[in-house]
DNA sequence: TTAGGATATATGTACATACATAGATACATT
DNA sequence: AATGTATCTATGTATGTACATATATCCTAA
């Protein structure tokens, strides 16, 4: 991995500090120690302070790093935790703070859709959807199931590589952007499904997510829903009053 | 509305910039009209061109404002929409979707701030801050148990009737707005003293609410912990994309 | 008429610099 | 031993400056 800069590249130096930060809060000696601090790290790195800092900032307005006046600068120490504001896929997330992802179960089937999923869809109960189920999480054990559902407008056979990031199959193979997301959080105990796929207790608690996905256009793309073990979670939101 | 600058305050100058462009960019005109463009808007602020930078880049990530290279920056359109949107406390939630509140159980205590209040609060824990704790529902029964602690900047004295709805209580008698709110939304299986509150099993699934409020000048106001029923709270989150 | 070039405009990138301030630590004073 | 004080360190705040570059407009020459 690259942890230097390229003065004579396009690329504006602040990008490529953050990027060079990005891959720097990965590796795991990090997850203790304090970053080098900014004067000493602008002079290795041959930028200026100030361009070193608008890296920073981004990073720490993204809840990667945290910053402390006198102290210094240290990854932040969540584990996992998904903002309002930016739209990011569970890969993308994951990947931003260095977590390796692990698939540990993968289901492909097609369904008939249920009442709820052939209004959200706007398809009749007659119609074959496409469901896909997934056990991820990290490499020390799984922590949320998904199931999803995908509108048949979109032409997914059920072949594609499941293990690609989910938006990048939609967006490259099939020209479809996500854009839009609803969702619905809230807790549910584990039943005896989900406790044996995420290995907790039947009756423990779960956050469960529902998440109704649209493309540019509104029309709907995904139905999902991610059953997350309870310590491994946590949704952030940040809200701003209006008036 | 104040739109200026006020260079003896010991608010930092971008952050009052900040503020100043929360301001201006609801005044109806720059629905589609070009802000000022930098060079002179600082000027007139006198403040640096970098400084209000500052400002205006945190707007830019948060998706409010778009600038476009030669130019200039106009608001966005919509855009990040609850964020900005449902701004509500938990009476004026329950009022807007007409369920009646009723108040169980209302403790008032003082306590002394344990480490992680105190550096939120940023002050001593030698300090006393104000603790309320109020069990809350429906007519049919409780629903939500919340642990709210004060800072004591605000001068709640215990002494108030908190069956008013507290954000007024803190703008009316005590001049603080809530602003701004950082909120972690994650599961906890309930204890002993949840379960009996709550009147549910030790160990059944609670939706979990941390709320980080913070008043105009982003100073501190009120850290709040809510433990919901799971069956009687869904959080509901929009967000789009933003290209 | 129109392709192409000059120019104006506003943001984008980058640097050097200075001083303020919070947290930690070590040392001196009472 | 407790309290204050100085100092060190790293981030926070703020300015002035210079040049680059994307977009729009206007002007000119084939």
């Amino acid at each position: 991995m690259k942890f230097s800069i390229d003065h004579k590249s396009p690329v504006p130096l602040h990008i490529q500090a953050e990027e060079l930060l990005r891959n720097l809060i990965k590796q795991p000696e990090y997850a203790t120690k304090f970053l080098p601090n900014e004067v000493d790290m602008a002079k290795q790195l041959a930028i200026s302070r100030t361009t070193l800092r608008q890296a920073l900032n981004k990073l720490v307005y993204e809840g990667l790093l945290i910053r402390k006046k006198g102290i210094g600068t240290k990854v932040a120490e969540v584990c996992v935790s998904s903002k309002a504001s930016n739209w990011l896929s569970f890969s993308q997330e994951m990947q931003a703070r260095g977590i390796p992802i692990k698939n540990f179960e993968l289901h492909i089937s097609w369904v008939y859709a249920d009442e709820k999923l052939a209004h959200f869809f706007d398809i009749g109960t007659d119609k074959k959807v496409l469901k896909l189920e997934r056990l991820r999480g990290k490499e020390e054990g799984p922590f949320v199931y998904f199931i999803s559902y995908f509108h048949p407008r979109i032409g997914l056979t059920g072949d594609e590589d499941f293990k690609r990031p989910l938006y990048e199959i939609l967006e490259k193979d099939h020209s479809i952007i996500a854009n839009l997301s609803k969702e619905e959080i809230s807790a549910k105990a584990a039943d005896k499904f989900m406790a044996s796929k995420l290995d907790v207790e039947v009756g423990s608690p779960l956050l469960f997510r529902k998440r109704y996905v649209f493309d540019q256009a509104e029309r709907p793309i995904e139905y999902n829903l991610g059953y997350y073990h309870a310590d491994s979670f946590v949704y952030t939101v940040e809200s701003r009053r209006d008036t």
